[in-house]
DNA sequence: TTGACATATTGATGATCATCAATATAATCG
DNA sequence: CGATTATATTGATGATCATCAATATGTCAA
């Protein structure tokens, strides 16, 4: 896809997409994994369909292992896009991205 | 709708919705100048279709001049938007959205 | 009030897409 | 090798949605 800002709006525009990045958040998670913490509401097909187009914008990392294969939330790709949305559609504001410290991190 | 965060995303999902924030940054356009600038690509109802959603969302900001109505882009709703899919899907990086200052934005 | 202009709404149509069952591919083990 | 497990792909179906022409609504001027 030629724009970066629509793959990754079309890419959210998705409740079950959305749901599926929530339980990626933070950890990784093999398929039937993530098929099983959404608990009967799409089946591992369309899981798979979703993280075809979840990788194909970058918003997942994938790691093969074994016969297995673990995904994760890329929360840096997600920040880029979050930051040219913002650079684009509101460039009278600033996004000042910055890694939230270790101790800050267990707070939450 | 529930999850503002879906509804931002659906919003943004859609080239011609995304030509038509681009029109409307810093400025205020109406309609029939909206459908002037896209220069044929889309008639008059789809640009109001598109403006209703636009709106819906909080995306952009309308002002009723005698006839005609004038709508410009919302980047403080935009950012506050960014903001929130970050706080959600990137909590290990930090938003914070300065507003820019005059001579900033002279310079650019 | 009538006419002209600006925008919104309606209803229809085709395109995109989310979902599933069935099946294929791929990797591991015996 | 064949059996088993994990994931991906295919093809079909229904839902959502972008678009348009036609029309309705609303606003101002004479």
């Amino acid at each position: 896809m030629v724009d970066e800002s629509l793959q990754f709006a079309k890419a959210l525009a998705d409740g079950t997409r959305q749901e599926i990045l929530r339980q990626l958040c933070c950890r990784w998670l093999t398929v039937n994994a993530l098929v099983l913490t959404l608990e009967g509401q799409v089946r591992q097909p369309t899981v798979s369909h979703h993280l075809r187009l979840l990788e194909e914008a970058g918003l997942v990392l994938v790691e093969q292992r074994g016969r297995q294969r673990r995904y994760t939330l890329n929360q840096e790709r997600l920040t880029t896009c979050c930051g040219e949305l913002m650079r684009v559609y509101a460039p009278d504001y600033r996004l000042a991205p910055v890694p939230v410290s270790d101790e800050e991190r267990e707070e939450a």
